[in-house]
DNA sequence: TTGCGATCCATTTTT
DNA sequence: TGGATCGCAA
């Protein structure tokens, strides 16, 4: 890609001079050309590629504009990093021994987090405090990436943000249990030397503020940042980023109306500021979308447009006219699933249209399954994007657990959950055991405590000592586990087993790239996502995509099916229980859905939600009032009922229905 | 006191 | 599909 091959937005974006920019960039306007043309544009003009940082917020986003990036240059470009933000500090951290000197440590993801709160709260807490682990889990964290005091967390998490008196009084309540668990959670973590996801990027964070030399040494290896999605950066990763744009130039590209990382803790809003808050910096925008056809566009915006906040977004398309999106009114989930395979079969014979060029998109996970049934079924090759991967599967962490005691065994949570496979074995005498082991500077010495025990399963002990020998060859020491724990592992999952197992075939395969079994553990914790898309009948070469919202961004297809286009899901009932930046953020979700689409959109809704309004249920009623396309002009779309459904979609808004009406819908 | 099986329940999104 | 919960068995 050259300059001149850019628009005059797009040219004056990448060619900036000055030190700190930010791109306002709508959907499919080419952010992604803009980055990987200013990184060839700096390449050009002499700067090293060691020099230049792509960092961004998935590690497929970050990779992809490496590749592309590396495909279309001629000279040395392997020295070009793309990253994530997590997977940068964590080098950091790593190459700075002397800034950081958290000595050997172990990085936690999620799961253990929760495991870890559990394990401090004690067996009896939740009982007298009604308070779920998964819960502490997300307030601890809100407080670390928005930077804020426990009370606003409160506020946020628990109270829809209010402030009023009497939640107040309320959040006063609750707020000792909370600090107390949270000491503890993280006396825990030092004491055990764990690192969790957002420790890393605070102690990096926090650590190049308190210290000057060492910011202006490690600033020092870089001068020019590029960052994508700039609208999902919380104020932790700014706090971040603050060490780097007084000593480096920052770029960075993002789309207010593409914000959909709220939970996480960022504010959309936040981007608004970039001028006020980074130093010597400018704003450029670019919105000549290149992506769509103006039909999709112009349904895309007029959601938009119905927000009560001002997005001042209105994309044309510079490739003109095309076909009206589709909604599908269905009844039941599988006749939307056939009806997609039908078409993406269609699409591959009369527009010779490549599996690759279908996107079904979703809200959630789960919401994928029937379709992913029905393209095994039909023998369609597929990936999914985001889901539960590979690497977080029950029976994959039971196995990783095992190599985890390996290789570090002071590794409590990891003791905890291997310990508990055996049979008689549960919580108690696993705190018991580990009680008596945990201290101990080697495995050695902890199995030979786990021989003395009496009436203890000796595989307990064997399986360990059969993975350390194999230690340095990573897919040896998986098959080690899995010999090892086979019997118990048949018996945890019963006849779900066979299927399973499987699994760790992929995990050898995954651990034989691998250098060293701390190599493989850490990757994998910081790349939840290695290993998502191998099962299946994949194609590597083409496939349709399957995927969630949230790892969409970026991504397009020629053909997109949306799926469940419910009103109990845009806006979902929680997002009305939380109130209106919740509600705005699910709009700005279904934006980014709509927004893949470049020839054909499908839009699949469901007859079956109307059942669920029950007229004592408000959130029920709520969320027909408020569903994001309620009074969706009919010139901006077709519309099409599938699965023997005559019916007419729109009888949601009578309020009077009566059980009779949902007797032929399936309740399943 | 601890572990385990049956049963019912709700279920966003990511590093 | 997994989880929480509860009652029963070891």
């Amino acid at each position: 890609m050259n300059l001149e091959e850019l628009n005059p937005q797009q040219r004056e974006a990448a060619t900036y001079e000055g030190r700190n920019l930010l791109v306002l960039a709508g959907a499919g306007t080419g952010k992604t050309r803009t980055i990987i043309a200013r990184a060839k544009y700096l390449l050009n003009k002499g700067v090293r590629p060691s020099r230049l940082l792509i960092l961004s917020f998935t590690r497929k986003s970050a990779r992809e504009i490496v590749a592309r990036l590396q495909s279309s240059s001629q000279g040395d470009t392997r020295a070009l990093k793309g990253q994530t933000f997590h997977s940068w500090c964590m080098e950091i951290i790593e190459q700075n021994p002397g800034v950081f000197n958290f000595g050997k440590f172990t990085v936690i993801d999620e799961e253990d987090r929760e495991s870890a709160f559990r394990l401090v709260c004690g067996r009896h807490f939740k009982k007298n405090n009604f308070i779920e682990p998964k819960q502490l889990a997300e307030v601890y964290s809100y407080v670390v990436n928005a930077r804020c005091n426990l009370s606003t967390a409160l506020s946020h998490r628990l109270f829809n943000g209010r402030m009023d008196d009497e939640t107040k009084e309320k959040i006063l309540q609750k707020l000792p249990v909370y600090q107390e668990v949270i000491k503890k959670y993280m006396a825990f973590k030092a004491e055990r030397r764990y690192l969790d996801y957002d420790d890393i990027l605070q102690k990096v964070a926090l650590g190049l503020k308190r210290n000057r030399e060492a910011a202006d040494f490690i600033a020092g290896s870089f001068d020019h940042f590029l960052i994508d999605e700039m609208q999902d950066t919380n104020p932790l990763q700014y706090l971040l980023l603050e060490s780097f744009w007084t000593r480096c130039n920052i770029f960075c590209v993002g789309d207010d109306a593409q914000s959909i990382y709220g939970f996480r803790g960022a504010d959309f809003k936040s981007i608004h500021y970039f001028p006020l808050v980074v130093p010597d910096s400018n704003v450029k925008k670019l919105t000549i979308n290149y992506r769509s056809t103006q039909e999709i566009l112009d349904l895309s915006n007029w959601v938009l447009e119905q927000s009560p906040l001002n997005y001042d977004k209105k994309l044309t398309a510079n490739r003109g006219k095309g076909l009206k999106p589709v909604i599908c009114h269905f009844h039941q989930e599988w006749d939307m699933a056939r009806d997609i395979v039908m078409r993406i079969k269609n699409s591959q014979g009369e527009e010779k249209c490549p599996f690759k060029e279908n996107m079904v998109l979703s809200r959630s996970n789960r919401g994928l399954k029937s379709v992913e049934a029905c393209l095994i079924e039909a023998q369609i090759p597929y990936v999914v994007y985001g889901g539960t991967s590979l690497m977080a599967s029950a029976h994959v962490r039971d196995i990783v657990s095992a190599l985890r005691v390996v290789a570090n065994p002071r590794d409590e949570l990891a003791w905890e959950r291997y310990l508990c496979l055996f049979p008689r074995i549960g919580e108690i005498t696993a705190a018991k055991l580990i009680d008596k082991i945990i201290d101990k500077e080697t495995l050695e010495e902890c199995i030979e405590i786990l021989e003395g025990e009496k009436g203890l399963d000796p595989d307990i002990a064997t399986t360990l000592q059969n993975i350390k020998m194999l230690e340095i060859e990573v897919n040896r020491a998986i098959e080690a586990a899995m010999r090892g724990l086979q019997k118990v592992l048949a018996h945890k999952y019963k006849d779900d087993w066979n299927r399973r197992r499987k699994d760790i075939g992929l995990l050898e395969k995954i651990g034989a790239a691998s250098e060293s079994l701390t190599a493989f553990l850490s990757d994998y914790i910081l790349d939840p996502s290695l290993g998502t898309g191998l099962k299946g009948e994949a194609d590597p070469e083409d496939s349709v995509i399957l995927t969630t919202i949230h790892s969409a961004k970026g991504l397009e297809a020629r053909n997109c099916y949306l799926v469940n286009v419910n009103f109990t899901q845009y806006p979902s009932s929680k997002a009305i229980a939380n109130g209106e930046d919740a509600i705005e953020e699910d709009r700005r979700c279904l934006y980014v859905a709509l927004t893949r689409a470049k020839d054909k959109l499908t839009i699949y809704r469901s007859h079956k939600a109307a059942q669920v309004i029950d007229p004592s249920d408000m959130l029920g009623f709520e969320a027909s009032k408020l569903y994001f396309l309620n009074d969706l002009p009919e010139s901006l779309y077709e519309v099409e009922n599938i699965g023997g459904s005559s019916r007419e979609w729109g009888f949601y808004r009578g309020d009077s229905i009566s059980l009779s009406d949902c007797e032929e819908f399936d309740f399943s």
